[in-house]
DNA sequence: GCAATTAGTAGACGAGGTCTAATAATGGAA
DNA sequence: TTCCATTATTAGACCTCGTCTACTAATTGC
């Protein structure tokens, strides 16, 4: 019995890229791929590094709401890099964000034991 | 500042509503304005009643996919209703799930602990 | 008699994640 | 020296899934 596509396999913690991306920028100033890097060691991207196209899109998004600052950094040497940093907005952002992030664990951990239950109190299931 | 449509403000804990599904009929079959109401009590719908045609159609996706049986009830009194169990589909995928979260929630907790230091590690910061 | 609740369905929409593919520079290996 | 991997970014199509609106139809309560 296989669940090759199915959400049980959570392939990725899917609408936390945010959240991930004001952690990241809040300490420093990174440009997109470095975001991209960082992002591929956090948990929530399970090990498996994250779409860029998405990544990069999101960045622009967050730019566009006012919650990082983006400027062209034009070496002469190599490519052109876009470096971010995050708004004092996104600050904001990023303490709301911590608030809901603690309800999302509270509320998984509610889920966590209704589903044990629900699977039988001494029962150590395995799936395949 | 407000954050109205951010999903800073963790308007649904969404992706989850699968698992929760598989909970709540492991234990006993529901119909799906019972399972809707059910849902609703649930952390993972943060108080809100969740929209009921989402749940309707993933109640009937979940059945085609096997992980839930469904049959119609005909009181002579009343409406139509529509039973759900689980199937042992359905189970095995509540029993994946279950690792899944366990895997979420600690995810949430890694992304927990770097935001609260990016914030500050005496910060107590309320958004608005 | 009318509104609210129960029970379910259909269609359009939108956010956000994935996949493919493209550009362009650099550095290392065959 | 040619070719491939890596760095760095963008564009477009597509899919999942959640939301919104709207509808049918029976029941219950004021």
């Amino acid at each position: 019995m296989e669940f090759l596509d199915c959400p049980c396999t959570g392939k990725s913690l899917t609408r936390l890229v945010r959240p991930a991306v004001l952690t990241l920028l809040a300490g420093e100033t990174l440009h997109g791929y470095e975001v991209l890097r960082r992002l591929a060691a956090m948990r929530i991207c399970g090990g498996r590094r994250p779409d860029a196209a998405g990544v990069y899109r999101t960045l622009r998004d967050m730019e566009f709401e006012g919650l990082l600052a983006g400027a062209w950094d034009l070496p002469e040497q190599g490519p052109a890099k876009r470096r971010f940093s995050v708004t004092p907005r996104g600050l904001a952002c990023l303490a709301r964000w911590n608030a809901t992030l603690a309800e999302y664990q509270a509320a998984i951990g509610q889920l966590l034991e209704a589903a044990g239950a629900a699977l039988g109190p001494a029962t150590d299931r395995e799936a395949s």
